[in-house]
DNA sequence: ATTTGACCAAAATTGACAAAATGGTCAAAC
DNA sequence: GTTTGACCATTTTGTCAATTTTGGTCAAAT
């Protein structure tokens, strides 16, 4: 077997594995499920992935890193990408495309079952490197920048947009589908709400907000590139 | 016993269901536990409802109308009351010094517990009647007397404030308390952001809006003498 | 006229055990 | 060199009776 044959198996049993834990949760989905609808034997599974706590690990990467990927494919098609509520509304849009990233980002115990229980997994991993917030360094650029209002203070606004994109997400278990408008309005609506609240009245220094933005594309690529 | 005797041990027997709850959850919080906690004896709870259900369902009334009142207390006293973002910010305040309020507005399945699986519960109900949104109408008001800004669709406008409303609720469960800005700076930050978002370039129809809000600060007076 | 707490039926919990399912391995087949 | 699926040790789930707890009642005490 040729080293992208096994490459491309190895993609199509995470694909496989994304859908069903999507659906069933960690919990259910039982290894065997996932080698029968990838169409392999279940050894073959153990070829690729030491173990199932393993397999679910390297999938939650490759999430976040086609998240990763997707929103700035957008970021650079987007003609307006090159702005704060840009960045922002993008990388609501590339979240609410994947269904397995919405389950990371709600940390949602239903479909991540027992293996929020495992000591040192992922999840705690994670929210002891990143102490400061991703976005709290964004907004503190931004600002120092002039690129936009700075009588708010930096964290609330970057917890503001955190709150935001979890509302966003988790709303849907709260209310009936029929009353929430849809999903696209809403993350305009997210955007223009922000930019108009965070523009400065001399509509900021644009250049130097663009290159801000162009520099945290750039380290979101960057880190794209570490994962793997 | 006179009358505001009994009354008054009513309302002792609610605070203290209210405490334990919100403490240990609906299923966990036993009939003697508030008994004892009340310092009277079980069957006494009995003379003043007629089972743990019709309690626990009273106390969510009493929830409701104490936190309308707080609202509308809050609203008088504060001189910005006035205004859209007075209403909005000073509703969420109401909320979050209501820890039981905070459960019900999540639908906290911790606190609430079996209650949520009787059929025929408060929740459904509510959900039933409640086809059109509270804040979409206040929303649609004050565009109509253009109070605030008219280029954003109003279901979209109610609907982010709901969200935030929720995600300031809720992101404590997702992030370590240490990583979120007081709670008063973020609700004056979503204030000021709604107002800045929302507010006409020449300032809007001020006194309309006024008008506006008292009527739905006078609706919400109705709803809780009605709710009586 | 109130209030109580012993009391009861119904429901929930526990624990011990059996049965089933699961993650993981490896000798045999390809 | 790959892949498989029967196989095994462990974990999970299911069962069911014994025990405890709970919501609710009411005769007796206050």
């Amino acid at each position: 077997m040729t080293k992208s044959e096994n490459e491309e198996r190895c993609q199509r049993i995470l694909d496989v594995a994304a859908d069903l834990i999507v659906h069933y949760g960690y919990d259910k989905t039982t290894v065997s499920d996932i080698a029968r609808e990838a169409g392999i034997s279940k050894g073959a599974i153990y070829l690729h992935f030491d173990s199932k706590e393993a397999l679910f690990e390297e999938l939650i990467i490759r999430e976040l890193q086609t998240y990763t990927e997707i929103w700035l494919d957008r970021l650079e098609a987007d003609e307006a990408g090159g702005t704060m509520s840009g960045l922002y509304k993008n990388s609501l849009y590339a979240m609410n495309s994947r269904p397995f990233m919405l389950a990371l980002f709600r940390q949602d115990a239903r479909v991540l079952g027992n293996y929020l229980r495992k000591p040192g997994n992922l999840f705690q991993s994670f929210r002891q490197q990143q102490a400061e917030s991703e976005r709290f360094v964004f907004v503190k650029m931004m600002q120092e920048a002039g690129a936009i209002r700075q009588d708010l203070d930096a964290k609330v606004i970057a917890h503001v947009m955190d709150i935001l994109a979890y509302g966003l997400v988790g709303m849907g278990d709260v209310l009936p589908q029929a009353d929430i408008p849809p999903l696209e309005d809403v993350i305009e609506g997210i955007a223009a709400i922000m930019d108009r609240a965070l523009t400065p009245a001399d509509g900021g220094n644009r250049e130097a907000g663009k290159a801000i933005v162009r520099q945290i594309a750039e380290e979101g690529r960057q880190r794209l590139n570490a994962m793997s």
